[in-house]
DNA sequence: TCACAAACAATCACAAATGATCATTATGGA
DNA sequence: TCCATAATGATCATTTGTGATTGTTTGTGA
């Protein structure tokens, strides 16, 4: 076996683990320790990892700061005071008990906040929002099963039979990406399989999105905007943009931002 | 064990529980207190966490004040050093990157700190089990779908079409209430639904009782013994109750409490 | 305030990991 | 084919981490 084999197999091994012991890396590439020692010492100094007694660990002390990986808390903080108004009105739709589904993201997040002083049925897909409510709140709760993806902050299930199909909800609130003519737009894959076993599940469908979704554009598009039956936005959103979502049908509901009792119903 | 991996139990721990004492993390890593105690003073001068006197305490006060209701620390505490011996042994059984089922309960819940240093698939119908491992570890989680119900901290479905039934393990732990000749016995109906649609999961049940359970009696009988093949208890048992387990056919597994690497099986 | 127990710090012995040295084995070129 | 060089493996001395023991401090309850 080369240098470079081994070298492979040692960084390789360095990712699937917090630590990789000398003798592992023995076994794995049937040379010495001697070999594996000079080999990790050039590894070191080269930058690729890092050596500990004991064996080696990754340079890049991947993840595990704590909380679970998220590209969630980037998103979370723009918009937040549009987020928040829109959710606010979101909930506000909802009646005590009543049974609503949550999709994960964002915007939808905001809602626990208003949620927590209801008793709501609450069925989501969002893992963050499952525990704020649970911990928060006397909301009835409710989880699809399945794997749970870190990056995304959802559960996915890979099979359609499941807790998602029996569940029928008076609403169900999402968010998206960005909204064109096209339909509702999202980037992530995985979100979009997620939304789309939720949609079909619930009497009215409600988009909550900001203002700034009007100008942006996505890969995916996860459902055209005939399937949406009311979208809650913030006050900055163009003539042009409400005179679209008006042209589909949908219940447009315009939130003053800052402000917050106040709306405009189209 | 090497050092990164206890710091990295001793970091999870620490997130489960406001304080942990140098001996709790004796018997959930096996190393010794003045052991624990140099990885404590390297980690308080790092800024991970706080040393108090008796154990540890996290840095970030831990999020929410109120937090969820649990009937679950009342449980948590009793017999913490055997169960945390216990659910140790336990973790020892599983191979890097094996699909394990983790039932909902205060022991198996212990298992979540050794776990933290590994990589398998861990397929759970426990709200805080799922937590805790997506925060702190790197293992791929799945969770039942349904409702969430607080004070047993389990998810579980009314219907039997879901993800469950397409999960399968190379092994599945369970905690119980008691065990007897009549079987395994749990108090809750709720529990009892969730471990029984388990069961069969997997190739091998692994039941983990301290050696007081085999007093308690219970009014609902989960499963016979015979649907049990391996037994994880503490040195605490007695000998006709090792002779029951024996003859049931189950592999014994008996942890000495308090040591550490020793183990008798039988 | 005192006495007692628990927690902690310091020290030492031991074992594991490591680094250095030297012998052996591949590799490539004349 | 032979030599030169580099890579590898083995051996031994050294360093470092660990655990046990002992002594000291701190907290608690009488």
């Amino acid at each position: 076996m080369h240098e470079k084999e081994r070298n492979r197999i040692i960084l390789s091994a360095v990712q699937d683990r917090p630590v990789v012991t000398v003798l592992d890396l023995c076994s794995m590439t049937g040379a010495s320790e001697a070999t594996i020692r000079r080999d990790i010492s050039a590894l070191h100094e080269a930058k690729k990892l890092r050596r500990v007694r004991g064996g080696v660990e990754a340079l890049h002390p991947n993840q595990l700061p704590g909380l679970a990986g998220r590209p969630f808390a980037v998103n979370e903080a723009i918009n937040i005071a549009q987020k928040q108004a829109i959710a606010r009105r979101a909930v506000e739709l909802c009646d005590e008990g009543e049974p609503i589904i949550i999709n994960g993201g964002t915007t939808t997040f905001q809602m626990v906040h208003p949620l927590a002083t209801r008793r709501c049925q609450v069925f989501t897909n969002s893992f963050p929002i499952a525990e704020h409510l649970l911990k928060n709140s006397k909301n009835t709760v409710l989880m699809s099963g399945g794997v749970i993806y870190r990056e995304q902050n959802i559960v996915l299930s890979p099979f359609d039979n499941d807790v998602t199909r029996n569940f029928y909800a008076r609403r169900m609130f999402m968010g998206a990406q960005g909204v064109g003519p096209l339909g509702v737009m999202e980037a992530d894959p995985l979100i979009i399989q997620a939304e789309q076993k939720l949609i079909g599940q619930a009497d009215e469908v409600v988009l909550l999105v900001d203002s700034g979704k009007f100008e942006e554009r996505s890969s995916l598009v996860l459902c055209p905007l005939k399937d949406i039956d009311v979208l809650i936005t913030d006050d900055g959103i163009s003539d042009r943009s409400a005179a679209m979502v008006e042209s589909a049908d949908i219940k447009l509901i315009v939130v003053p931002v800052g402000a917050s009792k106040e709306e405009a119903v189209s």
